[in-house]
DNA sequence: CTGAACATCCCCTGATTAGGGGAATAGTGT
DNA sequence: ACACTATTCCCCTAATCAGGGGATGTTCAG
């Protein structure tokens, strides 16, 4: 699996599968091929019932998931956390380097360290308008772990999750309404960063220096363009497009 | 260039560089040896100008360049909006399949003709909390389309981003507030759901089969849960936390 | 069985937003 | 010079939201 030939046949099988329960074993032995035991390709819920488009396949003992479940691991999680914030794949290990780790993610490691388990690596799976997930992969506690494989692995993780995703039943599809061109105005945007924020008519038209009927006037003819009626879709459509992203916004 | 070897020299590389500069002739080589002539790493903004945080490189001739700023193609670009809908690289061959092309999006294809460009690739870089971005490459018109070296090139592409996101000056940093497993009762999420689409309470309450004051209350509930004091920002929260979806809201 | 959490409803006041007008100034491009 | 856009300000009314208060019934775990 040195080569992309190879892990291309992977990916050939995969884009053939028409059931997502085929591509549970199709992945469990292209993994253990890499030198990994155990994997999880899954969708980063807050919960862990409910929804049927959700993807989450895996290959954890029962023991391991029955913790899971009933400490709620499933939200807060720091692998999923940690994944938000990169592009490439990264192991366990560079955690603390990557986010940082309240007591009760140090509590989920402790735990997942206790039932055997040891160094993994996870892939980060973002798609904009999709919940985002990842397919994580480990080994046992001892085994040797699988340093080489990386780049291979990265590669599959991400093939196997567009497959997941494409054989999903109820396919997450969203429709972008094209804004075509028409973009907001500077003072528009000032604005509407500032509502974003939570901030009212009035704090803006302190921040900015200017009326608050001004403000109000930018923030009625942004919503025009968007062709919106509320200030909330005004801002979800603005963040949607890009107009805003979230660093303009939190903190 | 087809073992996973080969390209791992210029994750090594790219690891190492400590200057964006830098990064432009180590990616310009790495793939014209796959076999592509032009490339574009970029973050997808709605305007060409304006912030330093933005990635923007790319090997275009001057030509090109001023025809697609004359044009304002950098918003409502084909290519970014498949981007956002795929995980793994894609062909802009298959752009009619992935999205629905608008006459805006046709002629701007149809400039990238005629000016000699022909078919191209693109990987898509998303992480949630920042702009979206992607990787493009692509062949002259005439030359042979470097098939083979698509593992390879959605390998570099991802990589080659990351380098540039490590190395951009003002890194865009989101902090995550940890809602550390505070999560929305399904009542909360389907007020939250409809507040979102930009519904009023009262429209809430007809959908809901509930009163328009229950309706309040659910949502204060949620906005003392997540510590906001307003509407917007309980949406622009749950959307950062996952807790909502876009494909939830907008159609 | 007893709390705790959830869901539902009602009351109240004041602040904010929505949506309709109109109008002056400055800059840009034709 | 004229059209156009952006920016700024003002007026108005009605609807909605924010933030208090309290109350009832269900469900589910300890």
């Amino acid at each position: 699996m040195s080569q992309f030939q190879d892990v291309q046949a992977f990916v050939r099988e995969a884009n053939r599968i028409t059931e997502i329960a085929d591509l549970q074993p199709l992945l469990e032995d292209a993994l253990k091929e890499l030198g990994f035991h155990h994997y999880a390709l899954v969708h980063h819920t807050p919960g862990w019932d409910l929804p049927d488009s959700v993807i989450r396949l895996n290959n954890y003992p029962e023991n391991w998931l029955n913790i899971f479940i009933s400490r709620g691991y499933f939200s807060d999680n720091p692998v999923h956390c940690a994944s938000q914030r990169s592009l490439t794949g990264f192991m366990w290990s560079q955690l603390p380097s990557l986010i940082q780790l309240t007591s009760r993610h140090r509590q989920l490691l402790t735990d997942w360290q206790t039932q055997g388990f040891g160094e993994g690596f996870t892939v980060p799976v973002n798609i904009i308008g999709e919940a985002t997930g990842s397919c994580s992969m480990s080994v046992r506690s001892g085994d040797v772990f699988p340093t080489q494989s990386l780049p291979a692995a990265q590669y599959i993780a991400c093939f196997a999750f567009e497959a997941a995703r494409r054989l999903s039943k109820n396919k997450i599809v969203v429709r972008l309404k094209s804004n075509s061109g028409k973009s907001l105005t500077p003072r528009q945007m000032d604005c509407l960063i500032l509502v974003a924020q939570g901030k009212s008519d009035w704090d803006i038209s302190k921040i900015l220096g200017i009326s608050d009927q001004t403000v109000h006037q930018h923030i009625e003819t942004a919503k025009k363009k968007y062709g919106v009626s509320s200030r909330t879709q005004l801002v979800v459509r603005a963040l949607f497009d890009n107009q805003l992203i979230y660093s303009d916004i939190i903190n």
